[in-house]
RNA sequence: GGGCGGUUAGCUCAGUGGUUAGAGCGCUUGCUUCACACGCAAGAGGUCACAGGUUCAAGUCCUGUACCGCCCA
């Protein structure tokens, strides 16, 4: 064994190896209980990041973990198409070439668009088996591949049925970039400094004006009413006057809504139902027109009058300009507000009403509020659970259409004849209604959470009743980021409800954001991204695995730092040499790996008592979720227990000649690889094997650790006498130690000892050789003191 | 405006009412000790943000304050 441990030369050798065995496939088996996760689909945009990294860890811990402990598990991987972002990718490709999309022609564009995803789906999934990850890779799934495709339809056609999913014209996020309409969730809420400007808009028929306040004078074209609020009696005469618009005068009616905020602006405000959600509102309530003024690009449409073919921006200042000439401006005030953005490209977004698909959300929240308050669905940490359900008590219709071309196209075909709708899971060539063959289908496809939303039950086979489906669903953990909370957690516990009858998962483990050094998100905007293979070929997949493990808890956000790399890199080594002792130390030997309970030694006890109780511990922390924790005690154990103390140990009996400890080192090692296999999988699997090549065939029957049984805390094990020695043993040790740095005393030089151990005294006086040894005390003596307090009165002089 | 989280050693963070609050890194001192210098040994370093309260017992629970961050509107 090399002195070092060599992770490049051993960690593709056993992915492989676990490979062709297949212990990643699961079985479907009766006898067995399904542990099911399915993986957060990365993004056909580009290669993994250390975010993946993130959610991989974890989910492969868990999995292995299972897998160990004897049940059915199940780790399913999959692809996103991930429209928009996808699209974005390539679009940016062919403007590198000169070309755009609409030159290339739909069909064409896809093809693109599909060589470009096969690309990054090798790609992730190599990248994914470089992390370790123990996924069923035959039932690795892509969102556009045939099955999810059939769920999407066939989940839309039914919505559609039930009345759940809508075309309608409502106001929605229209992204001038991306040319797309998007959800609210798309859309990032920002605070900009802007201004107020407040104009008198001429009441008609008199010399009289009424006031209003905007932030956004371009709109002023699409009024169609000015409102005030019904109890500001500032008003009261003017309510149900004609308000004359300014430039294009325009006559539009003045009435009274409760929505208006008497304390904004002058009290009155102007209504722009095609431009503002709540003017839209307003307008449904006083059967108000809408006046659309903006084209897909936000230039001004024909609805602007003189101001049309302007962009939104040189509108504003046009119109600006134009009111201040006519003396209808009346003044400025810098005002900030909160303005949407595109959270793809961060262009501002524009509210428009706009004839769109939407679902209808709130049948569907009720039953998914009922699943977590019930506790069918449990979330980690739990004050996500609040904030679940917040979001769906305030649900909103979610607008599903996209101006896109990559994603699943809506299954939905208009006829130029009858004008009626065909809604179908097949590909239709005649209409339903009347049966002409002049049918279209919608050009646009659906947002791309909306196969996401389907994923824990499309992926095991629904629409269709299969064995899978059967078997694993619903789920064990759903594990993620909380940053998806709603796009996707929730959603998929709507529509596993609604699809399938039953949740999709019955427990949601979020975990937190990875952050560099200073606390900054990993963004390649700010240049901070640590590249996981660089990173794995640096330290060692294992040790990058220990970094995104260790020392975090659930829900938190994670510093990943050189320094926690080296740590795991570290652990490994230290890992390693421990192994590498102990394998050296068997090399002469025939070791019988019966451990005998009666006759061992005190130190024995001790290491198998604590490896009894750290067993326990770990256990019920995984149980728990808290994998950083309870990687960090068995970090703790191996390293401050095992290594420290029981190795030092068992070389003094060793090297005099006395092979006893072997089977307890052996022992002790071998339940500490199957306890770290989950967590470190390369570095575990070449100790393990290492071990059992020189151990008697029917040693371990397994043929890898990935399949041996996870330990079980063995109670008769745990031993408070032993332990309380040993501590006591070891303070002494310590304390004489610390007594010779104190004096300076040279290594090489001993020192004699008197120990005042109390009661103990008799069950320390057999390890006087092992103080000796360990503290270079030479000659221990015993003498007589009261109890515990005098156990580090230890007497010291030259020798 | 509403909600949530954080504030613990020089730094980054664990700590799920119970001895003397921990780890990694950094720092000081000493070690070519026959597994490991990716190491060993010994140390220094804390008003657990602040103010009240509950409890036999509070870093941990409650109330409030300050600062930082996030989410929603």
């Amino acid at each position: 064994m090399p002195k070092a441990y060599e992770p490049q030369k051993v960690e593709r050798k056993w992915y492989k190896f676990w490979l062709e065995k297949g212990y990643f496939r699961a079985e479907i088996d009766p006898d067995k209980q399904p542990f099911v996760v399915i993986m957060p689909l990365p993004n056909v945009t580009g290669g993994l990041h250390m975010g993946h990294v993130c959610f991989l860890t974890p989910e492969d811990v868990m999995t292995r973990w299972h897998r160990m402990k004897g049940d059915s598990a199940l780790w399913l991987p999959g692809i996103d198409h991930a429209g928009i972002a996808a699209q974005v990718v390539v679009e940016q490709q062919l403007a590198q070439e000169g070309t755009d999309r609409h030159k290339l022609g739909r069909e064409r564009f896809l093809e693109r668009m599909s060589k470009w995803a096969k690309q990054c789906r090798q790609t992730i999934t190599e990248q994914e088996q470089r992390v370790g990850s123990s996924c069923d890779w035959s039932r690795e799934k892509f969102t556009l591949d045939e099955g999810p495709s059939r769920a999407v339809r066939t989940a839309f056609v039914r919505l559609y049925q039930k009345g759940l999913i809508y075309r309608g014209e409502r106001i929605i996020n229209w992204c001038p970039r991306c040319a797309t309409a998007l959800s609210d969730l798309e859309t990032d809420h920002k605070d900009i400094q802007g201004n107020l400007y407040y104009v008198r808009y001429p009441l008609a028929g008199t010399k009289e004006f009424i006031t209003v306040a905007t932030t956004r004078p371009e709109t002023i074209l699409g009024d169609t009413a000015v409102a005030v609020n019904p109890k500001d009696k500032r008003f009261k005469g003017v309510v149900g006057q004609m308000a004359i618009l300014p430039t294009v005068n325009r006559e539009i009616p003045v009435i009274t809504d409760e929505a208006v905020e008497p304390e904004f602006g002058t009290g009155a405000v102007k209504i722009t139902p095609a431009h503002d959600p709540v003017d839209f509102e307003v307008a449904q309530r006083h059967d108000l027109p809408l006046v659309n003024i903006l084209n897909p690009d936000v230039t001004m449409n024909e609805n602007a009058g003189k101001y049309a073919g302007l962009d939104r921006y040189k509108c504003r200042e046009a119109i600006l300009a134009d009111l201040k000439k006519d003396g209808l401006l009346v003044k400025i005030e810098p005002y900030g507000h909160s303005v949407g953005h595109c959270m793809r490209c961060q262009t501002i977004i524009e509210p428009t009403a706009s004839r769109q698909w939407f679902i209808k959300a709130e049948p569907l929240a009720k039953p998914a509020i009922d699943a977590v308050t019930s506790g069918r669905i449990n979330i980690i940490p739990e004050r996500y659970t609040k904030v679940y359900l917040n979001w769906m008590e305030n649900i909103r219709d979610w607008c599903i259409s996209r101006q896109l071309w990559w994603g699943h196209r809506i299954p939905v075909w208009y006829c130029g004849k009858c004008g009626e709708l065909t809604v179908s899971v097949e590909d239709v060539k005649k209409c339903a209604h009347c049966g002409s063959s002049k049918i279209e289908q919608d050009p646009d496809v659906l947002d791309t959470w909306f196969s996401s939303a389907l994923w824990t039950h499309s992926t095991l086979g629904w629409p269709d009743d299969t064995q899978d489906l059967r078997y694993f669903y619903p789920t064990t953990v759903m594990e993620t980021g909380y940053d998806i909370l709603f796009f996707w957690v929730a959603r998929m516990i709507m529509m596993g409800l609604e699809d399938v009858g039953d949740i999709p998962f019955s427990t949601v483990y979020l975990h937190g954001l990875l952050r560099d050094e200073k606390g900054e998100k990993m963004s390649k905007v700010r240049g901070n991204v640590l590249d996981p293979l660089d990173t794995m070929d640096k330290y060692g997949t294992d040790a990058l695995r220990f970094a995104l493990t260790t020392d975090v808890s659930p829900g938190n956000d994670i510093n990943l730092t050189a320094a926690r790399l080296e740590a795991g890199r570290n652990f490994a080594n230290k890992l390693w040499n421990a192994a590498r002792f102990v394998v050296r130390s068997l090399e002469t030997e025939d070791t019988a790996l019966e451990i005998k309970r009666e006759g061992l030694g005190v130190e024995e006890r001790w290491i198998l008592s604590r490896l009894s109780r750290t067993t326990a511990n770990a256990v019920k922390l995984m149980e728990g979720f808290q994998f950083g924790e309870a990687l960090r005690q068995l970090h703790d154990f191996i390293w401050g227990e095992f290594c420290d103390w029981y190795i030092e140990f068992a070389k003094i009996r060793l090297s005099a000649g006395d092979s006893s400890p072997l089977s307890v080192l052996v022992y002790v090692l071998e339940a500490s690889l199957r306890l770290l296999h989950p967590f470190m999988p390369f570095v575990t699997e070449e100790l393990w094997q290492n071990l059992k090549k020189r151990l008697p065939a029917d040693w371990q029957k397994t043929d890898s650790i990935v399949i041996a049984a996870y330990p079980e805390a063995d109670e008769k094990a745990v031993d408070p006498e032993a332990e309380r020695i040993m501590e006591a043993i070891i303070e002494i040790i310590r304390a004489i130690r610390n007594t010779r740095a104190e004096h300076k005393v040279e290594s090489n030089k001993w020192i004699e000892a008197r120990v005042f151990a109390g009661e103990l005294n008799a069950a320390i006086t057999p390890y006087a050789p092992a103080i000796q040894s360990l503290a270079r005390a030479k000659p221990v003596s015993f003498g007589k003191g009261r109890g515990r307090r005098n156990l580090m009165k230890t007497c010291w002089r030259w020798c």
